[in-house]
RNA sequence: GGCUACGUAGCUCAGUUGGUUAGAGCAUCGCACUCAUAAUGCGAGGGUCGGUAGUUCGAAUCUACCCGUAGCCA
């Protein structure tokens, strides 16, 4: 027995209309009904395995129905795309009801004032998590807060939300702002789910690929490469089809865009120093190029990304085409027309400069390289009315390099790896459940914690702190003093003269009783339950854990 | 079950309010070029636009039904 409530995910039975056996709570992935967790057939609890008491609680509700008019007349403003609009009009349709933003403990998030065990349903506090991290920049940062959130702000408000959680940010969120006297979101931009290959992200193919595995193998810009070039304004599910990714970037990203400048800018270093000519040699196609950029940009606005990259690389087609018609490499051979090859070249790169301001939003890190390249401050639409001339560049080196082979298959089989571990059973409950593993992280977020053993030198009460002993922690040739939370557990001579494990370069913290200079490492839930960490024998104060 | 999307060339996708022989990129094949990270250019083949019925002078585009895929249902 837990003796808590469970929400209906923890709740399995048959299903009360077809029998299905082992389904949840909240509907039956057999027949598709939907019920209550009370009407569930034979129901056990998912954590325990004990059959569930029917009890009664209090819960607060939201009357999100007070806010229909005011939803329907932004929903149809364009704030959302329109198959989230759809999706509204369906809800309103059936009519809005109460929801229930309460949860009874054990339940994370934030307690309810001035109840003892009820919490806020986590998309309750969840949008409002955005407010307070925006606000806890502009305190540091000295910015207005309210000339962002007040109703009449004019700053742009925009969530980009995957389609499962469109229910919460156009349906509450802008019902609880506009009732809390907030400004509501310019436009809620929904997109789909990712899938590889073809198919749902699954561990056991090892398409269940985390950004910091992805990391490991393959440059970040390609990715957001190959995203931009698919997405559109829609709510459309994105293929990372993994063959078509290798083949996209190596034939868009470096054969075509990238190449432009490494095939032009080979000439300009073996026969003009790294000056450019003084004249463009086709300054009216220059100038075209430049004239695009209104249109590419508006598709940007639009989150037309995949039309942005598709006008983009049709122009990075026409600068090929370009080059390629001029043939400089013909006419670098006869003395009379090599000027002509730095005046080509020049209108290559220039052509070039201009597309890499069109891709900077999406590979800016190939971007700043080509600014590095060309010797350039950053860019920006408004700087491409004047063209590079007359000036010096550096020699070109690669701004991107093809996908290496086995990189995506060394990435699959590190993902089919890393996740056995997570696929694993658990326990029903115990540690794990109460307070689930943290999220995955690398070896060098380890790294920067610098655990060190540490003796306790001296371990006193202090005057007016019920919870807390002050520790006296020698390591090695350096003395701390550490307020720790361990007096519920232990008794100050119980600790004296043993070793432990204390976090060494913690920032220090300056509490009511003086300045904690670190932490000790306990376990347990608390209350009695709390047991510091203690070396084998052998292991001397200042020691690196490791 | 209800609802919302989606189903266009081998692959990934465009196709604006229905209008001339349905498009692009990649892949394939042929030719050219050799400046460039074997990158580029020219050209070719390849689709009864999921299916059926309908509206219309005309449908990938509108309607109905069916099949398939994904998701949502507080």
């Amino acid at each position: 027995m837990e003796r808590m409530f469970l929400p209906d995910r923890y709740i399995k039975g048959e299903c009360p209309r077809c029998g299905a056996a082992d389904q949840y709570g909240d509907s039956c992935e057999e027949c598709g009904a939907t019920y209550s967790p009370a009407e569930l057939k034979n129901a056990v609890s998912v954590v325990s395995g004990a059959v569930p008491v029917e009890k009664e609680s209090e819960h607060y509700f939201f009357r999100l129905q007070d806010f229909e008019d005011i939803l329907r007349e932004w929903a149809a403003a364009g704030h959302v795309q329109a198959e989230v609009g759809n999706k509204l009009n369906e809800w309103f349709r059936e009519g809005l009801r109460e929801w229930d933003i309460s949860r009874d403990a054990p339940y994370f998030g934030f307690r309810i004032p001035e109840t003892e065990d009820k919490y806020f349903y986590v998309w309750l506090d969840a949008p409002i998590g955005y407010m307070a991290s925006f606000r806890n920049w502009c305190d540091r940062h000295g910015v207005d807060f309210d000339a962002y959130w007040r109703p009449d702000s004019t700053a742009e408000l925009y969530h980009f939300i995957g389609k499962d959680i469109i229910y919460f940010h156009a349906l509450f969120w802008p019902a609880m702002l506009h009732g809390a006297g907030f400004r509501k979101p310019t436009k809620i931009c929904a997109h789909g789910f990712l899938t590889v290959n073809g198919q749902k992200m699954s561990k056991s193919r090892g398409t269940f690929i985390m950004a910091r595995t992805y990391l490991r193998h393959l440059n970040p810009e390609y990715l957001r490469y190959y995203l931009a070039a698919k997405m559109a304004g829609s709510v459309h599910d994105l293929d990372l089809s993994l063959d078509d990714f290798i083949q996209r970037v190596n034939s868009d990203l470096v054969g075509k865009l990238v190449n432009i400048a490494s095939r032009s800018a080979s000439f300009i270093h073996k026969r003009f120093d790294g000056l450019l000519a003084e004249t463009l040699e086709a300054p009216e196609m220059y100038r075209s190029f430049v004239a695009r950029g209104e249109g590419i940009a508006e598709s940007f606005e639009q989150r037309e990304f995949a039309r942005a990259i598709r006008e983009i690389m049709a122009l990075a087609d026409e600068a090929n085409q370009y080059f390629d018609d001029r043939k400089p490499w013909v006419l670098a051979r006869d003395p009379e027309t090599l000027p002509e090859v730095q005046a080509i070249c020049t209108q290559t790169l220039n052509l070039f400069r201009v597309l890499m301001v069109y891709v900077k939003p999406v590979v800016p890190r190939v971007a700043a390289m080509a600014e590095a390249f060309l010797r350039l401050p950053p860019q920006d639409l408004s700087m491409l009315g004047e063209p590079l001339l007359g000036r010096h560049i550096d020699p070109y080196q690669p701004l991107a390099t093809r996908v290496e082979e086995g990189a995506v298959d060394a990435m699959l089989e590190e993902s089919r790896e890393t996740l056995d571990i997570d696929t694993k059973p658990t326990a029903a409950a115990g540690p794990l459940v109460d307070n689930p593993i943290a999220e995955r992280i690398g070896i060098e977020d380890f790294a920067k914690v610098d655990l060190r053993v540490a003796r306790i030198e001296d371990a006193r009460y202090v005057e007016g702190a019920d919870k807390l002993l002050q520790l006296t922690l020698e390591l090695g040739g350096e003395r701390r003093t550490v307020f720790a939370g361990l007096r519920s557990a232990y008794e100050p001579e119980q600790l004296r003269g043993k070793l432990t494990v204390m976090v060494a370069n913690l920032q220090p913290r300056k509490m009511r009783f003086g300045v904690s200079e670190g932490m000790v490492l306990a376990a347990g839930p608390g209350g009695k339950d709390l047991f510091i960490l203690e070396p084998h024998a052998g292991a001397e104060p200042g020691m690196k854990v490791k």
